[in-house]
DNA sequence: CCAATTATAGAACGATCGTTCTAGACAGCT
DNA sequence: AGCTGTCTAGAACGATCGTTCTATAATTGG
């Protein structure tokens, strides 16, 4: 046999791993059942491993929770800010906003889920992070929409409550849309989606 | 001291009263811990009795989840039918639907922030009856939809999309919504929704 | 007013929860 | 090879879970 060394086995390598697979299938179980209903001994199983050896990785469920959050959620408003980056049109930018938005969403599918789900029953720090990334989203939409209105292009009315009726078709867009889908398939439906943002139900009048 | 003979104190009238109690402090327990989050000791401690008059009243925790749907969402599909009935004009039904859809919602807030939450959370049963009243409502939604598009007042594309993306809207209302908000404040709010839903963000053009 | 039913409380059950402790297996380094 | 720190398992802890049991108080119907 040959002796095969592994070029990434340092300490801090293999600490990573350790860590990552327990995040990956904590993502799997608190997306499916829950916070309160993802037990750390379900995790341990799932991966085969102790449940000391989670612990030996995080210092306690919440702890695996942030780091969930930390890999997915935390990520978005950078890339949502990326994506808009150098376009100038308004309309397109909205356009871009969306679209990254939504592939974010289907890229981080189970772990949008969890935070909409058990957003308000996490201890003070959590929860704290968690507001403070969906203020700055919602900071994002606003933006755009102010951009939008400067050139005439949006309609009267409170933006907040605009941005909260975007952000409403696509978080939504995760309750319903099959993760199974093909590209074009994707592509078309994401067509869709942005056009009601962009017109609502209406053809012309 | 007056003799006050009660009206309503017949065994069921008590029984109903036992279980309403019961039921309306459940309500608010799953609306912010969840059903996993919340346990029969939290109800009962909330409603100042013991752990086995729950249990009283209630065959199990399970039971009493289904109480809940019962009096709240089960009645939305009827609700929203009769909301247009009667009505012809297509745009006129649309609005109607969505501007009820918005009340009940409000009404019943919640309620269907519980069932929101927990969706696909329970045992067959609870989650086959939750699965079919939401059937029910995209039906709805859809027929309102096909009777726009016959008039040539809807734009092209999969209708059940656009139904998603209304119920989208109107379901994400729950989350940003005051409650508290006074009534002109409620009905500028429901408008501007209503507005979105029909022509998205755009002014003309 | 008394028997029967209903409402309630409290203790207890086994299961499971998050977490900790103890101790052995394994790795990397000298 | 032997030492040092990381990784892992398993048992155990007290708390809490959903649920059941037993018994007492309250209420109703005759």
């Amino acid at each position: 046999m040959a002796r095969v060394v592994s070029l990434k086995n340092s300490p801090a390598a293999r600490e990573a791993r350790g860590r990552e697979e327990l995040v990956e299938v904590a993502v799997e179980l608190f997306a499916r059942n829950g916070f309160a209903g993802t037990s750390i001994r379900d995790i341990a199983d799932a991966v085969g491993r102790s449940v000391s050896n989670v612990y030996h990785y995080f210092e306690n469920k919440e702890a695996l929770w942030l780091a969930i959050l930390e890999r997915s959620v935390k990520a978005l408003p950078g890339r949502l800010r990326g994506a808009i980056d150098g376009v100038s049109e308004p309309r397109t930018r909205i356009a871009a906003l969306v679209r990254e938005h939504l592939d974010v969403s289907e890229q981080y599918r189970r772990e949008s889920r969890i935070f909409f789900i058990d957003e308000e029953r996490l201890s003070a720090s959590g929860n704290k992070a968690n507001k403070r990334i969906q203020r700055e989203i919602l900071t994002i939409y606003v933006a755009e929409l102010e951009g939008l209105r400067a050139v005439g292009l949006l309609a009267d009315g409170d933006i907040r409550i605009t941005a909260f009726n975007m952000l409403g078709v696509i978080n939504w867009y995760l309750r319903w849309s099959k993760p199974s889908a093909g590209q074009a398939k994707r592509e078309q439906t994401v067509d869709q989606v942005l056009a009601f943002i962009l017109r609502g139900t209406g053809s012309e009048k």
